[in-house]
DNA sequence: TTCTATGCAAAAATTTTGCATGTCG
DNA sequence: CGACATGCAAAATTTTTGCATAGAA
């Protein structure tokens, strides 16, 4: 992924708010553009460290919370105690359908849903910064791997 | 709040899971029913262990763990490291808006949304078991205090 | 030069678990 | 009696933080 434009970007928010511009923060940002799409921090961390040794535990942390009020991630999904993040260009929002049985997440977006919630919001008076949608359940592979047993 | 029908349907549940009937189990379903209806677990901890010493923090995270089973608690918000319970009878699901600012919750039940739910999960041969959606953003009254500040 | 970023290790916060003992069926 | 539940403390997991040093402006 080219992600020149994108870190021109990230040092104009980085200055914007009194931040330095470090090598560490560019490379961090390139090397999550270009990881998996959707990815746990503990795993970040030891791809970061296992191929090129960069940024610390401490330093990884404190650049994805960055990174989120840049906009570029985002927390997708929270189960049990993990957290599964996205990278994403601004543009494109959309919510999951996460499968129990062996983690797959199915993105969908629905304009009326989202259009549902803008008026849910107006109607309560309530200036809705984000949101999250989390659909748990069975994929399809997983549902048929599954049929035959419950056939017995 | 009456719990003896609450508490023969959980008995059921008990047994049909080989489970056993225990005093902790029956005093914790009881508790928690008259408990607040948005709760964190190191709160109930609390609670449980000030009032009556009833059971140990190890047998309140089992515990709640069974009551979500049985379906009467749902981890309804997940933020920053922060899990919020609700206790709510099988009916009535509904969502939640959440004040960043105050922490304030507001449920809110669309039927539309619910029903598109239900479509995307079709289309996707998806077997949904549940859902959480979540729409962080500034509640009415957050919104009023925050005014003035912005017009400087 | 000054202030922020970083790395490290330690601490914090939350949840789980092994094991000895108690309790239910 | 046998199996599961409980309490305790220790461990595991995930995230944050204090502090000394390095690096950006």
């Amino acid at each position: 992924m080219n992600t020149k434009k994108l870190k021109e970007e990230f040092r104009a928010f980085l200055k914007k708010h009194n931040y330095k511009i470090t090598k560490n923060r560019l490379d961090l940002i390139d090397i999550i553009a270009n990881y998996k799409k959707h990815f746990e921090i503990e795993e970040l961390v030891n791809y970061i460290q296992n191929t090129q040794k960069l940024a610390s535990r401490a330093t990884i942390y404190r650049t994805v919370k960055l990174l989120m009020d840049f906009g570029i991630i985002k927390e997708i999904i929270k189960q049990n105690n993990k957290t599964i993040y996205e990278f994403c260009t601004q543009e494109g929002h959309h919510d999951h359908l996460v499968c129990v049985s062996c983690g797959r997440i199915i993105e969908f977006f629905n304009e009326d849903i989202e259009n549902l919630q803008e008026e849910i919001c107006l109607k309560h008076n309530f200036l809705p910064t984000y949101h999250r949608l989390e659909i748990f359940g069975l994929c399809e592979q997983c549902l048929k791997k599954k049929q035959p047993i419950q056939e017995k």
